[in-house]
DNA sequence: CTGAAACATGAATCAAGATTCAACTTGAAA
DNA sequence: TTTCAAGTTGAATCTTGATTCATGTTTCAG
């Protein structure tokens, strides 16, 4: 997580579940702990990673844990709500900017695409959650899915796409973008990300348009 | 894992990267436990199952296990060769008898979400190989994507597809199909496989098909 | 039959690391 | 100033479970 990051993400207690700090101090500790872990389940995993590695990196001594959590999965948990929220708010300004729904769809891959490349650990704690973690992983993408899905079917209504497009449609193009950000753009780098993008936007674009 | 299952799958080296143990009585252990592995772990998940929980699922001594495996990682890697071959050998005959490039999608598709939604357990050992051993998940999905992407490329030399699809296009739709299966396969059997399949399989058939 | 080689056994070892806790510090309200 | 809730500290505890190993037992080629 780059430093600008850290700046946009201040605790929020409907967003993570945890209890908010009642002094500054506190919620700096907070988010130095939230932080660390990031990067420390964003490089090792979670078995990998101890406790002591996280409040060594945070600057806090171990015992200081507990205050904030009530155990390791406890801030994984509240790792995954925090980055699944910061996800979310690197795609959304981008598809809202587009004007119909196929370039809207297209945004969203192509920003997904680009906020993974650039933060491949977010992406690791993601899908560990999918066992650390599950009802966390399918929060996550369930909430995903079902903004995919509300957006096919404005686009439908709006006579943009097929008829009948949903749910189905949108678990297919969340999984397309899921595998093409691990494969494009954390496994290598070996294509340009904007030719992976045109190339898998041509594929659904096609798949979605009214005939 | 069924009995069926479990007959079809004799110890071989060159899928297992195990040494064949030189007598019968060695080949029956080895099979029990890689039977009561898939098992456990896929029950449980890598880190919450024990050596004896494998060991005593299989009927077999503690220290046993060790003759046939260096590490509980070492089994798990097995483990996940075992089953990618397993997945391969339940979808490539049927993709084999489509007549044409299309329906060999549908085919492939069709017979992955089948095949996930009977075998559970062996879908999450593969998916958490991405955590527990890197190299075999990067193995499995690079040379399942191997074969879409030949699939692909002749359908298109023959002119029934789209020029130039290819590997990105592969990508794709393995990311497609696996969070297919994982959504109406393995969260939830709350809409019929067919309809998912034909409703995908529409998709992919507009996206790949020549215009 | 016989002796290796292969395999089986499970109690003992050992390290790692999550969690607890009792004493201490800080800061701001009264 | 005083007080107290909030926060900090890190050594000590405690559990868990992977791995080792010394001692049997089985198999089978010769």
């Amino acid at each position: 997580m780059t430093d600008a990051a850290k700046q946009q993400v201040p605790i929020d207690e409907a967003v993570s579940g945890l209890p908010v700090p009642k002094t500054e101090r506190g919620r700096r500790t907070l988010r130095a702990l939230l932080d660390a872990a990031a990067l420390e389940f964003g490089a090792s995993g979670f078995h990998a990673t101890g406790i002591t590695d996280i409040t060594r990196r945070a600057g806090v001594a171990l015992g200081s844990f507990y205050t904030y959590f009530a155990s390791k999965e406890d801030i994984f948990r509240a790792l995954v709500t925090d980055l699944s929220a910061q996800v979310k708010a690197h795609v959304t300004p981008r598809v809202e900017e587009a004007p119909d729904a196929l370039s809207r769809e297209k945004a969203a891959l192509g920003g997904y695409l680009d906020f993974v490349s650039q933060q491949q650990l977010i992406y690791r704690i993601i899908d560990e959650a999918e066992f650390v973690a599950p009802d966390a992983y399918q929060g996550h993408y369930r909430s995903t899915v079902a903004r995919v899905t509300a957006r096919l079917e404005a686009g439908a209504a709006r006579g943009e796409l097929k008829e009948g497009v949903g749910e189905v449609e949108a678990w297919a193009i969340a999984g397309m973008n899921v595998f093409l950000g691990l494969r494009y753009g954390v496994w290598g780098k070996d294509r340009d990300l904007a030719e992976v993008l045109a190339r898998a936007h041509e594929l659904v674009a096609d798949g979605l348009r009214r005939r």
